[in-house]
DNA sequence: TACGTACTTTACCTTATGGTTAAATACGAG
DNA sequence: CTCGTATTTAACCATAAGGTAAAGTACGTA
């Protein structure tokens, strides 16, 4: 249980960037070249590449080699983990009510048992 | 659509440190108390409040009074509006496949009529 | 009103982010 | 082997994160 914990850290901090999230966007499409993701942004190239360093740290991208080109790819399992999470919390949360659902059907029950 | 947008910025920086998961992940389970939330951290109390803020800032939690406690209070909200974003992606990406296989179901068909 | 408990604020430090420009590297084409 | 294109590295800067210790604030109680 529980066997991420250090990923996410990197995780979530990649996606707490609006240019990070845009590219990963982009990337649920297909395969891109820095150029092609940098060109939407209005950021240098420099600034692209530090963008893509932190989406490697976390493993949401990896990267392939094409000549002058190292086009970038999407990798699923880091956006999984980080919903994995946030489903787990669900679950805790909905348990809670589930919890406070039963407590107040059984003072139901009690009220109608002193009737 | 992508109404969010800012938010996510704030919400998944608050989601990028084990701390604060660890704070939300207690308030799942109910309000909890500044003091009750700092115990298992091994952190001081300043840093706790700082903590709060961020997740205060990303609306992740809300907060009470009574008497010299703040209770903290789990706001599911944010939590959502961050899953939303990656079954956004998710949908991108298996949209990806999903014309993918169409492709390729078409490569097959033509290859049929060829043969 | 003075005291203890529960936080928060202030001041301070270190490291990480996010951006820039300019120089360096890698590779294909001529 | 030089040139152009694509991308990274280096050097630099400003600001935010994350932590601390110490002082300040808020509230119930004796």
């Amino acid at each position: 249980m529980v066997k991420y914990e250090v990923e996410l850290d990197a995780i979530f901090l990649a996606l707490a960037h609006p240019a990070r999230r845009a590219m990963l966007a982009r990337l649920g499409r297909g395969e891109a070249t820095v150029g092609e993701l940098a060109a939407p942004l209005g950021i240098s190239l420099p600034a692209v590449t530090k963008h893509l360093k932190v989406m490697e740290r976390a493993k949401l991208i990896s990267r392939g080699r094409n000549a002058q080109w190292r086009p970038c790819r999407l990798e699923e399992a880091p956006l999984e983990a980080a919903a994995g999470w946030i489903e787990e919390q669900r679950q805790v949360w909905e348990g809670r009510f589930d919890r406070l659902e039963t407590y107040l059907g059984t003072l139901e029950n009690e009220e109608g048992t002193k009737r």
